[in-house]
DNA sequence: CACTATCTGAGGTACGTACCTCATGGCAAG
DNA sequence: CTTGCCATGAGGTACGTACCTCAGATAGTG
């Protein structure tokens, strides 16, 4: 079966004391025995049994998740799905808290990841831009022994710390295929409707959206993105405008993952020759539009996975063991009205 | 925190030993009691440890993946999957094995499950039609106390077997949707190629597939499958003599998991004016197939997910939990260049 | 009322690990 | 040789649950 650590005591000739030493790098150990108990680990592929370890130190896993201030339903959906994990993985002693932030502060992020008690929280998962303030209170985070795991948002080349996420860019490539292909090689403009521009997210997803349709769909040009700021007002002013000027309009992209109100407006200005529509996550009103046939495609990512992905990779770096990459990435999904 | 058995204990009024066999239902104990016992259950919403509990049970699941003997590349890609959960999930306490069977034969199967020993097998995953004499002997399994899911294959409206797969319909409608969309609406005729239409996931497929096309999209008419039997020469030569059939071929849908011998046949045939492709599983082959624009899209099944979610029904079977389904759903994937 | 049969309590051991205390051995410096 | 430190062993308790035994209590029977 497994080796246990009396297996190991008797295979290294020393006490379950000097191995609980070496195991948990307590000190007053000679380096040779050391080497002999670690050596016994190796010859019976010991490790360590963590949920017996976790039962007697009465560790309960605590997990915060660090959210913007919801209000779109995206978030919902995730604070849904947090919820459930939050049962399912009781089990588990895994307890998850959830704090919310008012987006894009990265003073608050910051002072709140600094006033996070080591003893309490065991790790957090961030979604929010990695700002260089946020940057530094996660190395600071990690010296103090609290894992971190960038969430949804805040992907960066070269951040040493995990992301659990989707690729940004390859997902406004995904978006930009499906535009291309569905559109029957006619010409036409697209329009792009976001939140703001001022993410990266948002960047990044425009930028691998145009690489494609540039490229390869030449019938195809991408307008200029609106920002419609959550101001409904202002989103029903800026894409009036937009069709107004541009008669052919022949697709619409919503990069923004609160897609209500401008298909909203979308579907009002346009009931006879309809565009195609793409859009973000699911939803339960982007799901009721893609069964209607209001909106073309989504392009998601499943949220229940993106949590226990993070909380797997969490607890993983708390135990001092390596993720398996395969098993968190996490897909960029494709939804039609079939596969819903 | 966490209410434990002596919480519950005191709460009751009653002893350890007696809410231990009110638990475990063991013998000796009055309705009036018990019921108290319950009571308390419910007040302080009580909930076994179970990773405590396997631990004084010594308790080590042990699973079991019956599977088709290998050979195509979507099956080595669950192999490896299974493997990587082996590892992934020896700290919870679970073990996994596999066995491979000459695929179709029921008789195998059911003497197979029939001989399993309930007292090393705790639950097995069935990756096989579910004919009569299958179903008798997963009942027969249940009454000796072995869980079990009927899995990716093996879908029964009207089974008590949980399943854990994607909806073949579905699968095959959004194929057919994609089809629709990709073919620039121009008349043309689709080749489904499929190993054998003996099986209910195959027939699944092709009917979803029709519906959609024959729905909404008149222009394209669907051949009659072909089958291949797995036999590259027949396989040469059916897919040769329809393209000779008919010039117009603009799409093909291959729909069985292995893709490579009808991919690569097509391919020689079409350099030209390429149809469209559509083929079901992610494997290396088809990867690198879609990367190369020889197919247009997979419609896949994530074989992590699927490996990770029946582990997961598995376990609460066997822990007399339910299954949390919104978590247990297995996504009908689709895979362009651009998500991959 | 005595006698059963049934229930219940008290207490123990175990699972694999963590963490603690205390005793004892050796060895080196004084 | 003594003092004192370092290394190690022995043994304990705990975590939350399972499972066991035995004694004692309570109810029901004749």
């Amino acid at each position: 079966m497994r080796a246990t650590t009396k297996d190991l005591a008797i295979a290294a000739g020393v006490s379950l004391a000097t191995v609980d030493r070496v195991l948990n790098g307590r000190p007053g150990v000679k380096q040779d025995t050391v080497d002999r108990v670690n050596e016994a680990i190796q010859k019976l592929s010991f490790s360590r049994n963590i949920v017996a370890a976790n039962l007697a130190r009465g560790k309960f896993y605590t997990f915060l998740f660090l959210l913007p201030v919801s209000g779109d339903q995206f978030l919902d959906e995730l604070l849904a799905r947090i919820d459930e994990a939050n049962l399912a993985y009781s089990a588990d002693m895994i307890r998850i808290e959830v704090m919310e932030i008012p987006d894009g502060d990265p003073h608050r992020i910051a002072r709140l990841l600094g006033s996070l008690d080591p003893g309490r929280i065991d790790g957090v998962a961030i979604m929010a831009p990695e700002t260089p303030q946020v940057r530094d209170a996660k190395t600071r985070l990690a010296e103090r022994g609290i894992a971190t795991v960038n969430f949804i948002s805040g992907q960066t080349t070269g951040s040493q710390t995990d992301f659990v996420g989707t690729d940004n860019r390859a997902a406004g490539a995904t978006a930009g295929r499906l535009m291309g292909r569905f559109s029957q090689q006619m010409p036409g403009f697209v329009l792009v409707i976001a939140e703001s521009m001022q993410s990266q997210d948002s960047l990044e997803r425009r930028l691998g959206f145009d690489t494609v349709i540039n490229a390869e769909y030449p019938l195809l040009s991408v307008l200029p993105s609106l920002e419609t700021y959550g101001d409904p007002e202002r989103t029903e002013r800026i894409i009036r405008s937009s069709f107004a000027n541009h008669p052919a309009i022949t697709g619409v992209y919503i990069l923004s993952s609160e897609a209500r109100a401008p298909l909203e407006v979308v579907t009002r200005l346009t009931d006879l020759a309809k565009p195609i529509i793409i859009a973000h996550e699911r939803t339960p009103f982007t799901e009721t539009a893609l069964l209607s046939v209001k909106i073309d495609a989504l392009i998601t990512q499943d949220t229940g996975h993106l949590v226990r992905s993070a909380l797997r990779v969490l607890r993983a770096r708390v135990d001092g063991r390596e993720v398996l990459a395969s098993q968190e990435k996490i897909r960029i999904e494709i939804l039609l009205k079939e596969n819903l």
